[in-house]
DNA sequence: GAGTTTGAAACT
DNA sequence: CAGTTTCAAACTC
């Protein structure tokens, strides 16, 4: 191996207590709940997570392990070795993928702005991080449905993309005039209290394997920002107007964090959002290059400028990202793929 | 609920 | 690289 033992997985975990259940209210009155994933109701809890059967969850069919974090109860995997008692071979197999392909984890569809990411030209400027995989290979499905992974992930298909007979409703290829935003269904789980207990479980299974330091900013975090709504072009199934939801994924967790710090991270809770974002900036510094600060000044105590926005989504939630019908989106951070600090 | 369709991931 | 197989989700019924 080389000399760089620590490997650095994944950055920091995003785990956040606070939740922000400020806005709770304008959830709760919603009449409209919507938990899909298992939907059909009936369903016991309804989020649930991975069903593998035959991946054991170490690979990147799994949902759970190709975003990076352990299976936790809901997921009704078989012979699951996503879970913290088997974190080396997690890491291990980790590794080996994201060898092969670097940007197997790494980030998941990066939607900034309705600019998809472009490969073109773009690419040889950008840092490599922040474009995104290849697109999709949509033959069938016209990129209509969430077979999709450009459509899943709410952003248009690119010209990377190798879709045929395009029809994202976020976005063609050919940049077709999107005549109505598509907005997807966008829920992420928050009411699922069980869920949230597990997460829990989880993260304290982590602290109790090593200790971790939580801290945010994921390299798969893609903002999201409360966004008007807007009809879905083609009404499928049924669209009921629902109250933009303020919802930013509040607690999340469950990433794989192993970087030992034994550092007692204090987390402040700091309600950042109360600003408008009108005016914006980047206030949100990105905190993920702090990597290489020098650990002789031990406890990094909260810097006061560190505004870390809380990545809401890390149960792999097809975020719809939220883009707000202007262009006051923040620039994706430029999360880095994690690791690969090795050249 | 079972069964089909789909395209990414994995494999050759 | 491309072709094939495997896989689990999205979808349909
Ligand atoms: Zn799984
Ligand atoms: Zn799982
Ligand atoms: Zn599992
Ligand atoms: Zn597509
Ligand atoms: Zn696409
Ligand atoms: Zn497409």
């Amino acid at each position: 191996m080389d000399g760089a033992e620590n490997g650095v997985q994944l950055a920091h975990d995003a785990s956040q207590e606070p939740a922000f259940i400020a806005n709770e209210e304008f959830n709760q009155n919603s009449p409209k709940k919507k938990r899909r994933r298992f939907e059909h109701a009936g369903e016991t809890e309804s989020c649930k997570r991975c069903n593998c059967k035959k991946s054991k969850c170490l690979k990147l069919y799994c949902e759970c392990f190709a975003a990076g974090v352990y299976c936790i109860e809901p997921c009704s995997c078989q012979e699951c070795f996503n879970k913290p008692i088997h974190e080396d071979t997690v890491l291990a197999t980790r590794k080996q993928i994201e060898s092969r392909n670097p940007l197997a984890f790494a980030p998941k569809v990066i939607r900034s702005s309705d600019s998809v990411p472009e490969l073109g030209e773009e690419s040889s400027k950008t840092p490599a991080s922040a474009r995104h995989k290849r697109g999709c290979n949509c033959k069938k499905s016209s990129c209509l449905k969430k077979y999709c992974e450009c459509y899943q992930g709410g952003v248009g298909c690119s010209i990377s993309c190798r879709c045929e007979g395009c029809k994202n409703a976020f976005g063609r290829k050919d940049g077709s005039f999107i005549g109505t935003e598509a907005e997807l269904d966008e829920e992420e789980a928050e009411a699922c209290e069980k869920s949230v207990a597990e997460k829990h479980q989880q993260k304290i299974e982590i602290q109790k394997n090593e200790e971790q330091r939580l801290d945010s900013a994921l390299p798969t975090t893609p903002l999201r920002l409360s966004r008007q709504m807007v009809s879905l072009p083609f009404s499928s199934k049924n669209k009921p107007p629902r109250s933009s939801v303020f919802s930013i994924g509040g607690s999340s967790s469950g990433l794989y964090t192993s970087q030992k710090l034994g550092k007692p991270n204090i987390l402040r809770p700091e309600s950042k959002f109360e600003r408008h974002s009108q005016t914006v900036p980047e206030d949100e510094m990105p905190e993920i290059l702090q990597g290489d600060r020098s650990p002789s000044t031990g406890v990094k105590t909260a810097s006061p400028n560190s505004k870390r926005v809380c990545p809401p989504n890390s149960d792999f939630g097809p975020s719809p990202g939220r883009r707000t019908g202007r262009k006051l989106i923040l620039q994706s951070i430029p999360s880095f793929p994690s690791l690969t600090p090795q050249h």
